[in-house]
Formats: structure tokens, C-alpha cells, sequence
DNA sequence: CAAGATACCTCATCTGTCAAGGTATATTAT
DNA sequence: ATAATATACCTTGACAGATGAGGTATCTTG
């Protein structure tokens, strides 16, 4: 894997609530749609993803429940909450300024917004 | 504190090692530039600093000094070794690849790079 | 009927961050 | 004088998220 996991730590959720705002889903299928999106350069390991659906669900963000299938295993499914959209607006906001902050740190010679301090 | 230490865990070295580019430095100072090019919407905590600056003399990537201070406390300076420049170009390939990667990931809705799959 | 895909789960371990504590020197205020 | 603040370093233990390794169960394909 080409991102190292303490990079995407915290981002996990992020993740995972951008994909249920689009639709409700389950576990399996949220990994394989980041493995497309990212064209298999990223993957949430499964103990990553579970044990972030049981937080998510812990913070009021999503829901989940089973469902009907008549054949094939058996899917949880989870659901975005208002609670859980509000938060994913707010790590969109946060991750528009944690880029603006890196870019500048991770710079070898950023120049100075305030001469003054 | 605007950003969760999560967001930021793993770019510590990165940070450091771009400060330490420009000019050698000591731990005390580091600090301060990074409060102050972040507007002090960012500090790096002390325990931090100091566990990345053995982490990174371990990897070979700084090497360290005591300067020759006459007067006030005295300073160990950390020097950026070639080893460390190839890591921090590195890391900044890196950091432009998450940046795309999770500006995908964070969209409710990206679009799809190739439609097979 | 074995292998692989689908689909879920838990537990112990690892690693980086950080709060809380410590030491020592120099300057400034009282 | 002495208390407070800034400079400057350090260590330890606790914590939280990521993950390896293990497990269960169903369905399809060779």
C-alpha cells in the first residue's frame, strides 16, 4: 500500500460517512467501492471498518440494520444520521484546512502571513 | 486546538524535517516556527517533538549537536542528514498523493476513473 | 467436495500522541 | 532577595485507532 495507515488515521470515518451519504450500505461493499475509488491504491482493513461502524454508531452518526436477504450472507447495513451528516461536514471543513496548513508545513520554506508576533 | 492529532499523526516527521531543510535547529525553536506558521492554530506538543526527533536520529535521518551556548539553557541542534532530505522528498510525493486520494474519498459522490473494474 | 467469493465479527498487539511530571538557567517584576 | 515567567531539555504511563490473526456462515464454481 502506497499511504502509510498513520496518514488516513482519522480519517476512517470521514470516509465511511461520505459513502453513506450517497446511499446505505454494508461493510463489504463500502471497502470495495474505496478500493475503486482510490483504484486499489487504498483499502480500509476489515478490523478498521468494523470497529469504526461501531463507533460511528456509538456517536449517534449512523444506523444499522440487517438486511432481507433471501439468499447469499447476510448484510448489515448502515445509515447516515442528521447527526452523522453534520460531522461529515464539519471533517470536510476540517480536512479543507488541515490541506491548507500541511501544505505549508510540509513546505521547506513557507513564507510568513503575519511579519509581526 | 482546530485539528484533532489524529489528522496530524504521522506528518510529525514530515513537519520536522521540512523545518530542519531550511536550517539546522533545536526543539524549542521548531516549535515556535510551527506556531507561528500556522498561525498558532497548531502546536506540536512537546512529548511529540521529542519522541520524532529520537525517532528520526534512529532512522538516520537527523543527526544532533549540542551548540555552544555561553549563556541561557542549552540546546541540542538537529542537522537533516541526506537520508533525511530523500525521506522528506518522499514524504511530500506522498502527502501531494493523499491529498488527491482523499479529496476523492471525503466527496459524497466521485466520479469514477475507470469504468471497468 | 474443495476452493474461493461474499459477508460478518472479536481480541490482542502495536504505535504515535500527549498529559503530567521533572530538571536547569536567565530575565523581569515585586 | 525572591517570585514569576520564558527558555530549553527530558521521561513515563496512559490512551486510542489501526491491524494481524483468528473465527463463523452462506453461496457458487470447478
Amino acid at each position: 500500500m502506497s499511504i502509510a495507515s498513520d496518514i488516513l488515521r482519522g480519517h476512517t470515518e470521514g470516509i465511511i460517512l461520505a459513502r453513506l451519504h450517497q446511499k446505505d450500505s454494508y461493510g463489504y461493499e463500502i471497502n470495495k467501492a474505496i478500493q475503486k475509488i482510490t483504484n486499489h491504491t487504498y483499502e480500509l482493513k476489515e478490523a478498521t471498518l468494523y470497529t469504526a461502524f461501531r463507533r460511528l454508531e456509538e456517536n449517534g452518526c449512523i444506523t444499522s440494520y440487517w438486511g432481507n436477504e433471501t439468499t447469499g450472507a447476510r448484510r448489515r447495513y448502515y445509515s447516515i444520521t442528521d447527526t452523522g451528516k453534520e460531522t461529515l461536514k464539519s471533517l470536510q471543513t476540517d480536512w479543507l484546512q488541515t490541506k491548507t496548513l500541511l501544505d505549508r508545513l510540509m513546505e521547506e520554506n513557507p513564507e510568513k502571513e503575519t511579519p509581526e508576533d
